[in-house]
DNA sequence: CTGTATCCTGTAAGATACTG
DNA sequence: CAGTATCTTACAGGATACAG
């Protein structure tokens, strides 16, 4: 993963994106969930990035799309196996974050106002 | 960190970066290095790129720069117990990334194909 | 409702050259 | 060695309009 062109290095690069993990908490916390559901699960994202970020999820087998053909139709996304696995270690990373959110920006103040004088 | 606003999301969308995570696993696998060995262990990262995911890391209080005055200098970065904590959650996830990779550079490759008819 | 297609803009990031 | 500064370009991603 750490060599350039490596398979793993392009999965990687790919699996660490803001909206895919999100994307991917948000269905292991909820469960399946509809297009707009995540689309407003999921803050800010716009129907362009996250049908993007699904159809990644889709692609990598992660994530399964299920169309029920009513009127209006239904889409539902809900975890496979692996996204499941993946899921579980991204939601410790996403908790750590909120609880050390705060942290995390006393030091940035810190650091800038010791970087401001000059 | 669902909300747009909230620090937690822009802290985590600056942690949930390539090159960062990339930094953390060496950092935390290999111990403290300068920034030549950083750049020669996260294979194809610019000193660009170097330099600001560090200074991001630095800036957040999960990485610690020591610069030694010597000639020519030396700079070592190591983690600070913030960055450890952190470190410990990513790397399960990078393990887990080469673990599965195949499998998921596979299953595009049958996603891909299934969608080229048409 | 769940997308796709198009346009448009800002910015991420490589290449290169320079500095203490 | 460990950066900074500048330039340039590709592409991420928002806005909008349209479609099944």
């Amino acid at each position: 993963m750490f060599a350039p062109r490596c398979p793993s290095r392009e999965v990687f690069a790919e699996l660490v994106d803001k909206w895919s993990m999100l994307i991917l908490m948000t269905l292991s916390s909820c469960g399946p969930q509809r297009f707009s559901e995540l689309q407003r699960a999921v803050g800010g994202v716009s129907r362009k990035m996250l049908t993007q970020s699904l159809r990644n999820l889709e692609r990598s087998g992660l994530v399964r799309r299920t169309v029920f053909p009513e009127t209006p139709p239904r889409v539902v996304y809900d975890l496979l196996p692996l996204g499941r696995e993946l899921a579980e270690l991204v939601e410790p990373l996403g908790r750590w974050t909120e609880r050390r959110a705060e942290q995390m920006m006393a030091a940035r103040e810190e650091f800038d106002a010791a970087h401001a004088e000059g």
